[in-house]
RNA sequence: UGGGGCGUCGUCAAGCGGUAAGACACAAGACUUUGACUCUUGCAUUCGUAGGUUCGAAUCCUGCCGCCCCAGCCA
């Protein structure tokens, strides 16, 4: 008994599937992802790329292999470009999945879904159509009543395969006729009211180019694209449930090589958040975002850019499971992942959002020494670094209250910390100019206590982060939030509003200025960086340049003391 | 009012007739040279609701209620 054999756990899909392989109706799984390339990915689609792509990793094993095809669902010229094609299998690849050999798009099969076509007219089960875009609407009926039939219906299959001809031909301008299924005009299911199987557009097309002038609609051309390529498993979402019929209509009455089985599932919803290409468009065009890889987007782009590892989002992508419930996940379930992947894999920096200068007096000026600091201090493996220190240092604004609050074990005057990986020092004074603002505080050191150590037993509450003053290097941080104020944004907006009332004026935050130990200098495009206390970072590819660095913040540390602040 | 789908903890989600997994969130505590991490503990007598079948129901049956999708020559 193979592994198959046994019935997955959990979700509904792995249940059919090892049902299907239990009961000897596929010797092998095979599945697909099946992008349009008219935009780009987003997290949604990477909920749909991981289960396509780990169903067939997951029924791979030493005697079957299961595959995932990347289909790129290219019918129609109008809308889709090559720029996205690329785009696409880069996120896929870059998501850590590979199709191989698999690499397919539905204009491949143009030339074998037009000779199906001419099967159907041949059958009598289809029929050109010369009723305008409109007439079709009115003669479709409603939800409750049937439609009529077009009075192009009757045509006989001799006339039909010549206007078919006429249409691949060129004969007739966009719009004027279509090739429609007959099926029922009177169907509950408005998706069997003679659906149109081709319509004309003279458009270039980015494969084919001029070649076509008629174009499949993806309610024929994707059960046939299905089928040739012997995908087992049609995993979609749910809103194609009423296309289903239609679906095995056409492997009913087509000669394809073998039926593949729809099964839909509900697509991912995020807080906080719009995961629809249309809303993201619109984000991009309205200019709500600098672009779809603007570091906001939930766009696979955008998330990769922000320094969202791809680990995480597979992780994330396994505990939201696969169901039929439409439903909302919790920000906070992605962002759980995120931090437990970079939790493990940043290396540890220092660097000051907003820095605050610290002299210490009792330090001889001129010297400086540099101090030893782990990269990782649950990983002694990955190394330590020096770190400079002198006279003069920045530590943050905000470890330092003139008048502490309960609880607050930062810098506070007469208050000692600990400087990481340095010494204990303590605030002696503040410095204020004209206008009553803190510009900066003279502190103490204690020379016993190098490298943090108090030989005493001493103890400090609170530790700080720091950077010498003369050693830093300066950069930009940009510091990201959630892109919309209300959890729902899509539900909101329905209500009359439109999407763009709740974006977070504070999704980006932009820093100059900031100060970061030297050893960023050589900060890497693909590592990760904890900035101790404050967050995780990562180099921005687009905008950073080697006498500007620019860092994004992937995302915060958890905050305790924001809640307890809140008390 | 037609057709399709769905209702299990704040949010996801297992469960498939034998007496409610897990994760996130949240709360309390321990540890701590990151108020981080880690650890420990707590968190659905109840499965939309009302009946029925059964020794036994979240699981089977019936009614009701609620939510989502469908009238593109988009996918």
């Amino acid at each position: 008994m193979s592994d198959h054999e046994k019935p997955g756990p959990g979700n509904f899909i792995r249940t059919i599937i090892s049902e299907d392989l239990a009961g000897g109706k596929h010797q092998r799984v095979v599945t697909r992802f099946p992008p349009e390339p008219n935009g780009y990915l987003h997290l949604g689609h990477a909920k749909s790329i991981c289960l396509n792509f780990g169903i067939a990793r997951e029924f791979t094993d030493k005697m079957t292999l299961a595959r995932c095809h990347l289909r790129f669902d290219d019918t129609n010229p109008s809308t889709e470009e090559a720029a996205y094609v690329e785009a696409i299998r880069e996120d896929v690849l870059w998501l850590g999945f590979d199709w191989g050999e698999h690499l397919y798009f539905a204009s491949d099969y143009f030339t074998t879904l037009y000779e199906y076509a001419e099967h159907l007219i041949k059958n009598d089960q289809a029929y050109v159509c010369d009723l305008s875009a409109e007439e079709i609407r009115a003669t479709r009926g409603t939800l409750t009543t049937a439609g009529r039939d077009s009075p192009f219906r009757h045509r006989s299959r001799t006339e039909n395969l010549d206007l078919f001809r006429q249409m691949r031909a060129g004969a007739f301008a966009d719009g004027t006729r279509v090739l429609r299924a007959k099926i029922d005009m009177a169907a509950a299911n408005l998706n069997l009211r003679d659906p149109v199987l081709y319509r004309i557009i003279h458009r270039r097309h980015h494969r084919s180019g001029d070649k076509w002038c008629i174009y499949p609609m993806y309610d024929y051309a994707h059960p046939i694209s299905d089928a040739h390529e012997h995908i087992t498993h049609s995993l979609c979402t749910l809103e194609f449930a009423d296309h289903r019929p239609l679906y095995d209509w056409f492997l009913a009455n087509l000669p394809v090589p073998c039926r593949p089985r729809q099964i839909e599932f509900a697509r991912l919803n995020l807080g906080y958040t719009v995961l629809s290409k249309r809303k993201l468009q619109q984000l991009v065009n309205e200019g709500c975002v600098s672009g779809w890889d603007d570091p906001r987007m939930p766009t696979l782009a955008a998330v990769r850019r922000r320094g969202y590892p791809a680990a995480a989002i597979r992780n994330f992508c396994d505990k939201i499971g696969v169901a039929k419930k439409e439903s909302l996940v919790d920000l906070s379930l992605i962002e759980h992942c995120v931090r437990e992947d970079l939790n493990e894999n940043a290396v540890r920096v220092m660097g000051i959002l907003n820095p605050l200068k610290v002299i210490i007096n009792n330090y001889p000026t001129g010297q400086s020494e540099e101090l030893i600091a782990q990269n990782h201090p649950q990983k002694p493996e990955m190394g330590t670094r020096l770190l400079p220190f002198g006279r003069e240092i920045y530590i943050e604004r905000e470890d330092f209250m003139a008048e502490p609050v309960k609880n607050f074990f930062r810098l506070a005057p007469g208050q000692e910390v600990r400087l990481r990986y340095a010494y204990f020092i303590k605030c002696r004074e503040v410095i204020k100019d004209e206008q009553g603002e803190i510009i900066g505080i003279i502190c103490s050191y204690d020379p016993a206590t190098i490298g943090g150590k108090a030989p005493d037993g001493r103890r400090v509450k609170g530790t700080i982060h720091w950077v010498a003053a003369d050693r830093a290097i300066t950069a930009e941080l940009r510091l990201y939030d959630r892109l919309f104020t209300v959890e729902n944004p899509e539900k909101a907006a329905a209500a009359g509003a439109v999407l763009k009332d709740f974006i977070n004026p504070e999704s980006r935050v932009t820093l100059q200025g900031c100060r970061l130990e030297p050893s960023l200098a050589d900060a890497r495009l693909d590592q990760h960086y904890q900035f101790e206390r404050q967050g995780y970072f990562c180099l921005d590819r687009q905008d950073s340049q080697p006498q500007h660095p620019v860092f994004n913040r992937t995302i915060t540390l958890r905050d305790t003391w924001e809640k307890i602040k809140a008390r």
